[in-house]
DNA sequence: GACGTTCAGTGAACGCCGTTCACTTTGTAC
DNA sequence: GTACAAAGTGAACGGCGTTCACTGAACGTC
């Protein structure tokens, strides 16, 4: 039975060279990168210990903790390396499209396809939330924070240019996302589950969606109030 | 700095006398007694410790092993047996509906409000996935895969008497599912996002799935392949 | 060129964890 | 009374995150 974990050295410690004074910084990097392709092979969080890191940057583990205070800031520092472009590459997505609805469509297909690329980040960032130190952080820097205010704001165009109806656009941008979000996820975890080709469930949840926000002449089912907020 | 699970046995080792001659299940369900509180109590996997567990049953940690061959186990029998009536809850729910898209309705409220009551059992039996032990079950030994089934059935049930468009019901449900999923992971994981109401939310998801699954006057948007599958 | 400082990093330890194994205690059947 | 099996113990193993006193090399200064 092999543990990945266990795997000697790729990058052995021979081949690093104590860096020069002032170059403290280049460590931060190479664990980064040691951690982060741990975590690919791995999978898991737990998978990645902070002394098979130091091993495989070929440093002593009590050396990680000269610029991350604990294992907590350095996973999440792999994860927001990796979520850098999140909220661009999804905002990027609905550029090239031809109405608001259209953007919305974008978007909701790259940021599934942006979670299933990254699925060790995406679990990390998205369902690890450790509550004392993550869930009391102030709104505004929560993960994918940026990208969702991105999404309210589209959702607030489709209904503005009249291709959606008038409802709570923050509302609305929470079920669109945690629809997102919930197929995401549940692809993610349950590998085992008989999905449908990634592309029929990615059409099905985002159309459904849109066909709540756009309902044509049979006009709202419902009326929700409008309101607004941050 | 305090740790809930270092807290003294407040059920301590003199009150527990060892169990008569083929009494030894007796201890099984205290330890899962146990193992539940202390994850209520804390809150996650990660603190509730084997050792924790069997101090506060009264009992070494060694002695839990008699009963379950890991840790992995014991926390997989604690969700079990929370989630034992998860699939007839929510086909219950549906019991009292007036049609089979109401039925639908109340399953989704039902799911998710079961969801939200047992964050943590929720989150270990459906975002914990151990790839290696969870993911390679056979699909029908998957954690709610019978109230899967149900969705299916009733998913197919609408569409049989007219209630929805006619499409693929396993992709259907698909998408419904995950929608519900995505909500209660959300809600549990990102405690600190300003939630709106949270029947609001249910309302916004459940209805906008419904829409999707009814649109009346305008007929399909999109034509979908009709498939069957297991 | 010797000196002191400071940066970059080490090695051993602490207390926790899941798990194993040789062992004891206890009740019962013969 | 004795043999046996069930119920449970205690100490240990290796691994984990983390801390802390310490070291060796590089640099500015005299």
């Amino acid at each position: 039975m092999q543990n990945a974990a266990a795997t000697p050295n790729p990058n052995p410690s021979a081949s690093r060279t104590r860096s020069r004074r002032g170059e403290g910084e280049r460590l931060r990097d190479e664990v980064l990168d040691a951690a982060e392709a741990l975590l690919s092979e791995v999978g898991s969080e737990d998978g990645v210990s902070m002394r098979a890191v130091a091993q495989r940057v070929g440093v002593s583990a009590a050396a990680l903790y000269l610029h991350f205070p604990d294992k907590f800031s350095l996973m999440d520092a792999v994860c927001h390396r990796g979520f850098e472009h999140f909220a661009s590459t999804i905002d990027a997505a609905a550029g090239s499209a031809a109405d608001p609805l259209d953007a919305l469509r974008r978007m909701g297909r790259a940021y599934i396809e942006f979670g299933l690329e990254n699925p060790e980040k995406y679990k990390i960032l998205m369902l690890q939330g450790d509550p004392e130190r993550y869930a009391s952080l102030p709104p505004d820097e929560m993960p994918g924070m940026d990208a969702f205010a991105m999404l309210v704001r589209r959702v607030g165009d489709a209904m503005d240019v009249g291709a959606a109806r008038v409802a709570d656009p923050f509302l609305v941008s929470v079920g669109v996302w945690t629809a997102l979000h919930g197929i995401v996820t549940a692809m993610i975890v349950m590998e085992s589950f008989p999905w449908p080709p990634v592309d029929q469930v990615i059409d099905q949840v985002v159309e459904s969606q849109l066909r709540g926000l756009a309902d044509g002449p049979g006009g709202p089912r419902r009326t929700k109030k409008v309101a607004n907020r941050g």
